[in-house]
DNA sequence: TTTGCGCAAATTGCATGCAACATGCAGAAA
DNA sequence: TTTCTGCATGTTGCATGCAATTTGCGCAAA
């Protein structure tokens, strides 16, 4: 295939390095995850349908890849996908949203008690520092960089729960609260409380408390799935309501 | 579209019935369910390369259908897909299975936890109605029959539970069980003890106990899961011992 | 014998063309 | 006016063709 030593056999005399796993992914990944990206955003806005040709020309790929790229989305509930009908990015109802991290929060406290007992000290380490800077963030009130950071956080305990399936299981719920998130950018006050859990679950975690560790994600996915949900309701309601 | 009356206006005089919903589904959705299947029932053992052109002919649609569909099969984790490589069917060692079944219990145990506070009477009926005849197909043993039944109720709990997102969390999960299920049908010790559990989860619902059914799912899961895994390694360390 | 190289066959990735289906509208019938 | 019908247009579903990549095999060199 090229230069680079591969497969099993003792590479002799490798010449060059293996060149860092670069991905090759195909266009219909690329695709897939521009897509994923510009309906989380928001730059393909609920309701909006996707006519394959228009969508096509724009991110510059034929209808080919493009129409596995929405199967993919489809699949993860990012799209509406009827026979014979143009895809639709769906318009989540606040209900649904509860709904969402209902089920978010019963995945994310599995990950906490299979992460308590067996996350690696080498995690655990990247954990305390995140946490340290998360806190950080909440002192400062940078509040994207806290939101970022925050997602993190969730990704790494999935991480050390060190089950793929569960992780495979939650990532397509987690795309989705993304999008929900986004546009509820939480309150102040919920801010502080968010803060406050995330210390607590670090400690549990800390401390090996798988039951303990569990339950205050639970809380605080959950928690975080009510203000959401209030807050899309209450701009559903008033629309111009910042 | 065609003769029978459809839409939302009152029909005034429909001289056809509304022709109860016919999935009316592509071929890549016909390809894929019937993939699927075959993966699942064996037919396709694990291991297998999947060749696109053969496939296509031996399912007889073309070689697009077949790559959306085997694009969906891969999201659900029942192919491997690699870029400008031929699909293969996974062959999961008895620690991947394991730790599906670890992930399955997880949210088998959520799927319970809700259901008992909020199933509806017409479901708890008829959960009632398929725990009796388990427990004949079990006094009779019946093995397949007790089998299917078996599926069916935890389907219908992931029903009970009404979450949306969940159930979509637990269906690929379920394929890739029911995969392992199906070449490690269980021992007669391990039947016993299942039916006592499916009992005690019953009782657990309709006492509404969300805590109790959560436990006891969970458990029932993870104890099969361990069976599973352990018949499976069994077999691969002697493949001809049945 | 073993290792490396290069070509040929097989296979996937993608683009494009055509048929089937849906939708909206104009015009006819009631 | 209201409702139904037929057509025109836009869009999706699928098949096929071609280029790019992988893979297996033969053959020569060490």
């Amino acid at each position: 295939m090229d230069v680079v030593a591969r497969g099993r056999g003792r590479p002799r005399k490798a010449l060059v390095v293996p060149a860092a796993q670069v991905p090759r992914t195909g266009l219909h990944e690329q695709a897939a995850a521009r897509l994923k990206d510009m309906i989380v955003r928001g730059v393909l806005p609920a309701g909006a349908t996707l006519v394959e040709t228009d969508l096509s020309v724009a991110l510059g790929v034929s209808r080919t890849p493009l129409r596995e790229a929405l199967k993919l989305l489809a699949a993860e509930g990012l799209v509406d996908l009827h026979p014979n009908r143009s895809a639709r990015v769906p318009d989540w109802t606040p209900e649904e949203i509860l709904e969402l991290f209902e089920a978010l929060a019963g995945i994310e406290r599995l990950t906490a008690e299979l992460a308590a007992p067996r996350i690696s000290e080498a995690l655990m380490d990247a954990l305390r520092g995140k946490q340290a800077q998360l806190d950080r963030m909440h002192r400062d009130q940078v509040l994207d960089a806290y939101f970022a950071l925050n997602q993190e956080i969730h990704r790494t305990i999935v991480t050390a729960a060190h089950n793929r399936p569960l992780a495979e299981a939650h990532a397509p719920l987690q795309a989705r609260a993304q999008w929900a998130r986004l546009r509820a950018l939480s309150s102040g006050s919920r801010w502080e409380e968010s803060a406050r859990e995330h210390r607590d679950l670090f400690e549990a975690l800390a401390a090996r408390n798988a039951a303990e560790a569990g339950a205050i994600a639970h809380r605080h996915v959950l928690r975080t799935g009510v203000v959401i949900a209030e807050t899309l309701q209450a701009r559903r309601t008033d629309p111009a309501g910042r």
